[in-house]
DNA sequence: ACGATATATATGTCCATACGTATATTTAAA
DNA sequence: TTTAAATATACGTATGGACATATATATCGT
């Protein structure tokens, strides 16, 4: 069971919580998504997701060549409540706006070509 | 106006949190009281109360020898309701309850006397 | 088996930040 | 105008954590 000491620390990153609050809207995403959606390298993604994984706070699913994460269902209401208020309260900023925007497929950028 | 990636990285600190809860449950306290409460240094609690502050997180208000700490009542109200969130979920767990125990003045140690 | 794609990890470096100690500031009282 | 109490800040150090780059692993198609 995650504590808040665990917890909190996981948010105080950028990229960590870009990736959550699109977790959070989105449902399930794939690395490639994730990638894509906020313009950084794999490498970092993928080991922002590692520490979020690490403490419990998503979960993963591969299919084929794609590894899927989602918002650990099994994370405790009040971190979901939370997750959910940060989500909602966010929508709307500009920066969380242009990674949904980018993880549609941005009209200046090439389109998503994998996870179809 | 706070934003997500000011809000969070303040929460991350264990010490600024434990401030941030007993604050979030009993309205308003001096940096004697926080100091007593989180068994820890003067310096150190002063200092992560001016992180807090600065963030807009917390606002103080001086009353003779005394500084009164509270959460903002400006904060925006997604950032409140979180604090709420995590105050109310840990309300119960051993580190808070016994930071609540030493403010109330704990049985094995001398009584607060300032701040009366 | 080979190559390509998606993802993960390893490594070395660098920077932010938390810390302890010491000292400064502010207020009130004698 | 000293003195004491409460709080704030300055400073040097150390360490956690984020980064870029390179490389490893896993899965699938041919």
């Amino acid at each position: 069971m995650i504590t808040a000491d665990e917890f909190f620390p996981a948010l105080a990153d950028p990229t960590r919580l870009r990736c959550l609050l699109l977790l959070a809207g989105e449902g399930e995403l794939c690395v490639c998504e994730l990638t894509h959606a906020l313009d950084e390298s794999q490498p970092k993604i993928s080991r922002h997701l590692a520490t979020l994984r690490e403490a419990g706070i998503v979960s993963d699913r591969r299919e084929g060549l794609w590894i899927h994460y989602r918002i650990n269902p099994d994370l405790p209401g009040w971190a979901r409540e939370i997750l959910s208020t940060a989500s909602r309260a966010n929508a709307a900023a500009k920066p969380f706006a242009q990674d949904r925007r980018r993880l549609r497929g941005a009209p200046t950028r090439p389109p998503v070509r994998c996870c179809a």
